[in-house]
DNA sequence: AAGGACCTCAACCGCGCGTGG
DNA sequence: CCCACGCGCGGTTGAGGTCCT
């Protein structure tokens, strides 16, 4: 197993510069050995390797005491589980997989070794890596981190809950409160996620969740902050052409991705950009959410900041989850829009919403990651048009489709976001770019892990 | 070509949970 | 019930690589 990072190369660039114990890397003593800090050497793999097909995995600490490895414990099983042991994955995710990370974290929030449970061969770490990385670097260009229709599913779900009667979380103050917020709207669209149900290995056990609640535990939290979609300059941006590429069968290529003119765009707005998210249970002690079961809930879209932490206001933000244990599948799909919610859909669905010509493929008829393309089409054609009109406002076309009047339209109901006599009024607007319920318990997935015992 | 900015990823750290004495 | 220990999880760090100006 060590074979399979002996030629890495960093781990090969590593090694010489390791075997220095004085080095940088220093030391932390225990009992009397001083324990090796750093990447591991080929040399020390093997050692563990070794042990472990003699021993087995666990007790760890015991290693360091039977194998001469000057490794503590946790070193020993972090680079067992992520690097020695059998049957991993290395190598880029599939787009297969990366499908998979996004919905599950939709679902999950920051839950890596649950997620991982679902994809084997593949670590935690080696998720929680992807998702800060590749992941989030689709927000800092203005793209959502999930499917459209995950939230638009969450909104309807939850438009639902607030017309169901005795269910608590279902409460009117959101939209009082993202006014107060001074909440702007946010350029977030999301697209169909129904379609990839199938590609899923379990999809069906994945989306008895609800993007639904978990969203509108945005628009209906108690409690809502409001995030920046981007937090800093972007002087280059790789990500679009790899992210484009992750689409193999992307319906339009001849829009180009985003560029530096584009970030700029997305760069000047960031101010106004903002995001509804979090629902935060204002009773300290049960730390639990009031919103209609939710026990375990992320908001959908972030993805910039800790899940850990809490913020002011003693708000814990957390990544976005879609669990939702009252929610099925059936409810998952979409339900006839009441009016209202059509209203206010169409305004978050805004850029979508705009017509768009028959050559036009629809998100919201594709897969994730076309809808995805779609959008990143939409907004690298969101620059032509600022060039044109644009004035630093937060107003962003979405759609550069042929159609200039689809434009005009666009633009005008992004105008309306800002707009207090706007359905989302002078807040809520987009769909939750960064959106983070809270959550407390574990969620279906965790039941039906494939493989898990 | 050089320097700086940014990206990637392996590894570390701290915390919390479960278990056994 | 309390405490200690082992372990796993999630967040963070930092070295090395890549890209841009």
């Amino acid at each position: 197993m060590s074979c399979s990072i002996s030629n890495d190369s960093k781990e090969l660039s590593a090694d010489s510069a390791l075997f220095d114990e004085g080095g940088s890397y220093g030391g932390s003593s225990n009992v009397g050995v001083v324990l090796k800090k750093g990447p591991w050497t080929s040399a020390e793999d093997a050692i563990l390797v070794d042990y472990v097909k003699k021993h087995g995995e666990g007790n760890w600490n015991a290693v360091q005491k039977h194998s001469g490895l000057s490794r503590c414990g946790k070193s020993c099983r972090l680079r067992w589980a992520n690097h020695l042991r059998p049957n991993l994955k290395k190598g880029a995710f599939t787009p297969e997989e990366e499908r998979l990370i996004i919905e599950l974290h939709a679902k999950m929030g920051n839950k890596w070794a649950r997620m991982a449970a679902h994809l084997p061969g593949r670590t935690d770490n080696e998720i929680k890596n992807y998702w800060n990385t590749r992941i989030k670097r689709h927000q800092r260009v203005g793209l959502p981190l999930y499917p459209s229709d995950l939230c638009l599913q969450a909104i309807r779900e939850n438009q639902q809950n607030l017309n169901a009667p005795g269910i608590p979380g279902g409460d009117t103050g959101c939209q009082d409160l993202l006014q107060s917020n001074g909440c702007q709207t946010p350029d977030v669209m999301f697209d169909s996620l129904n379609t990839n149900q199938g590609v899923l290995p379990y999809g069906t056990e994945f989306l008895d969740g609800s993007a639904s609640s978990l969203l509108m535990k945005g628009f209906n939290s108690q409690f809502s902050c409001f995030i920046p979609c981007m937090t800093r300059r972007q002087k280059r941006t790789r990500e679009p052409d790899e992210f484009i590429s992750w689409y193999s069968n992307s319906t339009s290529d001849d829009n180009p991705p985003f560029d530096r003119d584009q970030n700029d765009v997305y760069q000047n707005n960031t101010a106004q950009l903002v995001v509804p998210c979090c629902t935060y249970d204002p009773d300290p002690v049960t730390k639990k959410l009031l919103s209609f079961g939710v026990n375990h809930s992320h908001s959908i879209l972030n993805g910039h900041f800790s899940a850990s932490k809490p913020t002011a206001g003693a708000m814990k933000i957390e990544l976005p989850s879609l669990q939702h244990q009252e929610t099925s599948l059936g409810q998952w799909r979409s339900p006839p829009l009441p009016p209202v919610l059509e209203l206010v859909d169409s305004f978050i669905m805004s850029p979508q919403s705009v017509p768009l010509p028959p050559d036009c493929p629809s998100p919201r008829n594709s897969g994730l990651l076309e809808a995805l393309v779609y959008e990143a089409n939409s907004r690298g054609n969101a620059r032509n048009q600022s060039s044109e009109k644009s004035t630093g406002s937060s107003k962003i076309s979405c759609n550069n489709i042929t159609d200039s009047s689809a434009l005009k339209t666009s633009s005008t109901e992004f105008r309306g976001y800002n707009d207090p006599r706007s359905p989302l009024g002078n807040s809520s607007g987009s769909v939750l770019s960064e959106c983070t319920p809270m959550s407390a318990t574990g969620s279906s997935l965790e039941e039906n892990v494939p493989g898990k015992n």
